[in-house]
DNA sequence: AAAAAACTCAGGGAAAACCCTGAGTTTTTT
DNA sequence: AAAAAACTCAGGGTTTTCCCTGAGTTTTTT
């Protein structure tokens, strides 16, 4: 018997999930949650096999709410479910304890197989997304934790931004165009899969991207 | 004897100080620096009783500098120089090690008092910025660390903006005009001594401030 | 009850960040 | 030498942040 939560805003998601294992005998939806609160609250009483977790909520994000469940429940699989496939993102929620991609067009062939591949201490992910992982970060051991080869402007660039200097200020620094201190933010941005400047600091300390 | 070393990028300052040192017998300039980067290289060979370090340098920022090098070299005493008073700026560094804060318009008489004062352990405020200080925290703990106090409010948009949620985002999630999570924000700022948003995520995850 | 602190919001402006597209140059890798 | 990656920069636009002043309301403290 796999059980089953599923935390996600949108009601219809949810039932879909629902009507999709219906009928599955060994797989249970024994949970359901709609926000970053009850899920914390409702997983502290009891922990379901796989976890369907939205990244989009209402009340906070799903990769701090997925990162902090990962260490709290080891032994608890998280799938991450979320409407575009943007590669940063999906880097970023690998990267902090889910165990599963997957976009919400997915067919209940492909959700149990996630469900069984994640179990046995797999990886899954969506065909595409797999393929632009890979593209996107060549040569790199893909295991569980995507560590970003910055270049080396990029480090500079990215230390200077934790350093609270201004796009202008950096450029001075570096003697290089403001435009060009935009790109290479941009592509910091992209690569770390932060949506701004706050979130590029805060991966960074994490994995200790701010060393020379 | 005293040994003094000075990083500071204004000659006029650096000249200034020596000048007003000459013909104290007991107290030396032993080692000038211009930069971040000579400032830690010299001292990796030499460390001086006290170190008279300006916060804005071009290649870097002292309060980062400071940081490394108290904990560095726990024995060194730190002296900021600053030519503002911002009690901002004065929290912060005085958090990340440094032992006084002075500002330029200082006196010879002062200077000498700073560093009797420091060497034996105190710590060493102009008079003013003393003022400021105990008004911008009172009722708390004015040691080494100023954990400074967030309100409630001040705290939730503090963990939003850390969620890289925007300004209008955050405003919908608490229910609150933009305006407000605008003042919010600005006086967290202050309050952090940070000059932005990183800034702010920088010391609040130093400080574990994002906690609920 | 009075004072202080916290919370709320507005106007309005300047600066910075964000985002995209496109493209030439230099450096490194194959 | 050819290909790939990194670095550079521009135009041009939208959004967000930053900053200031001022002020009314609610909550907490004294």
């Amino acid at each position: 018997m796999i059980t089953i939560a599923i935390t996600d805003d949108h009601e219809l998601v949810m039932q879909g999930i629902e009507n999709m294992l219906h009928n599955e005998g060994d797989i249970r939806v024994v949970q359901k949650y709609n926000s970053v609160a009850s899920t914390i609250d409702g997983l502290s009483k009891e922990q379901p096999n796989i976890l369907l977790l939205d990244i989009n909520l209402p009340d906070g994000n799903g990769i701090d709410l997925c990162k902090k469940l990962s260490v709290e429940y080891p032994k608890l699989k998280i799938i991450a479910l979320s409407s575009y496939s943007e590669i940063a993102f999906v880097k970023r929620i690998l990267n902090n304890g889910a165990s599963g991609y997957l976009l919400k067009n997915t067919s209940k062939e492909e959700l149990i197989e996630a469900f069984k591949i994640v179990l046995t201490g797999g990886q899954y992910l969506q065909r595409d997304i797999q393929n632009k992982l890979l593209q996107s970060s060549l040569g790199q051991k893909k295991s569980t934790s995507f560590i970003p080869k910055l270049t080396r402007r990029e480090k500079e660039v990215l230390i200077a931004i934790s350093e609270e200097f201004t796009t202008q200020e950096i450029a001075n620094k570096l003697c290089i165009s403001i435009k060009t201190v935009e790109t290479h933010r941009m592509n910091l941005i992209s690569k770390l899969g932060a949506r701004n400047s706050v979130g590029l600091i805060k991966i960074a300390l994490e994995k200790d991207l701010l060393k020379n």
